[in-house]
DNA sequence: CGAAGGTTTGAGGTCATTCAATTACAGTGG
DNA sequence: CCACTGTAATTGAATGACCTCAAACCTTCG
């Protein structure tokens, strides 16, 4: 008798991608039991929403695999990315009714949902999810301060140039390989998701991103392929220390 | 042999301003105790520097009384700030060994302050901090992804009246009137502090609160004292939606 | 191959900034 | 109490960055 794979490609806590980063991952065996109990498996496919603002919060959730975004939408339509969720981040409030953010998969996505209630108890009972969960809202308000830097005084170039330099980043510790010139990464996101992260329009990304290749700071391949040449020489764009510490 | 009165005008916990809100509030007696062992107060004239970026992080705290500001700054010095704290907000970051913000005290502070490394022992072990510590940060996350929303997308009118509004509210609560058109209220920071706050110019912001007193949607007494006359009339300008839910 | 959506490019306008000068304010000492 | 001084706030004119609106251009996928 074989198992059936699922979808999302593993079975259990045991074979999971992200159990060294997410919520889960000071819990030890009894209490990874405890958090199976009430856990469930959702998939959605690239643009769907994932949840509405106004809407009952049933589940929080950790995002397994792909790309999901948290927006707020002011009542005459302009929008603005609060929130970039990537494997490991985790959905939802613990003690909040009600849904705050709009979130969208932006990629295929794949969530391991808890019930909320049952995982509000467990919060209660066993401290290392609640640790973790603090840790990791410790590390999002950094995040989300040094994005207020950004949105309230960075140029639109200096926006760009830290996106870019955040995603290369990112892109080089998901491989295990040190920044270093020549390197290349894929743009998970769209130009009107760039916008809506960096507080621009579409028009000004795409002029900025123009303006970066007509220079040589960088190269592209498609529209979401981009080719580094000389990072420090982008680095030194964004506004930011030489460094480059300040985005995450 | 009479006690001494300390400078902020009380001894202990038990008479504490912040008991309910601050990160302490969900101790009991047996915890409390811990902390005091481990607390000691400490005040700031105003203007004066509380942390400095970089530096190692010795301690934590709970603003007592005033407000201080966290900033982050630029190589070539442009401020955006990051963090309003008021009474009962938490300063530091347990796990953190260096200081990621510049701290400042914008009017005369007092703090209780905990020495980082017991305090974060005692997260470890009595769960009443850790949890109410969550949910300070839980809430902090919200704000700040309002105030990135404000960053990002919302005009220079708006973003004022926002916080017009917002020192509104939080002035209500704080002397436990409703809000009602007529009321009036200090402003507790500088032009200058308001502009950082918002991502804008002193001169810009100086330029739409001469607007708004033109038009009559607020009334000035100094250069701190507010009074609004028709407060729907204020909401309509922020954006947001008419109950104005949006800035906590 | 054609359609649809995403992206780029252009021209023109607007809002916030910059730089500079003036005015109000608060604290100090006479 | 009032002039004095330094800081904070306001006002003005001009510039410039980003936006808006519109059209053309790619891509991707059926």
């Amino acid at each position: 008798m074989t198992k059936i794979q699922s979808r999302h490609g593993f079975q259990s806590c045991s074979d999971c991608p992200i159990k060294y980063r997410a919520v889960c991952s000071k819990c030890d065996a009894d209490e990874l039991g405890l958090l199976e109990n009430i856990k469930y498996y959702r998939s959605f496919d690239a643009g769907q929403p994932i949840l509405f603002s106004g809407d009952p919060l049933q589940f929080v959730a950790s995002v397994v695999s792909g790309v999901a975004t948290m927006t707020q939408t002011l009542p005459d339509g302009r929008i603005q990315m609060v929130g970039l969720l990537l494997p490991s981040d985790f959905i939802g409030r613990p003690g909040r009714e009600i849904v705050s953010y709009d979130v969208t998969a932006t990629s295929d996505v794949t969530l391991c949902c808890f019930r909320r209630h049952p995982f509000e108890q467990l919060i209660a009972t066993t401290p290392h999810i609640g640790q973790r969960l603090l840790e990791m809202s410790l590390d999002e308000l950094d995040v989300a301060r040094e994005w207020m830097m950004l949105l309230g005084r960075k140029t639109a170039r200096e926006k760009i140039t830290s996106l870019l330099a955040l995603i290369a980043r990112r892109n080089a510790a998901l491989v295990q390989h040190p920044l270093s010139d020549g390197m290349s990464f894929e743009l998970p996101i769209s130009r009107e998701t760039m916008a809506n992260y960096l507080g621009l329009t579409i028009e000004t990304v795409s002029r900025q991103m123009t303006a970066l290749k007509r220079e040589g700071l960088i190269t592209m391949a498609g529209n979401r392929g981009v080719a580094v040449p000389d990072l420090a020489a982008l680095m030194l764009e964004t506004g930011d220390d030489a460094d480059g510490t300040a985005l995450l």
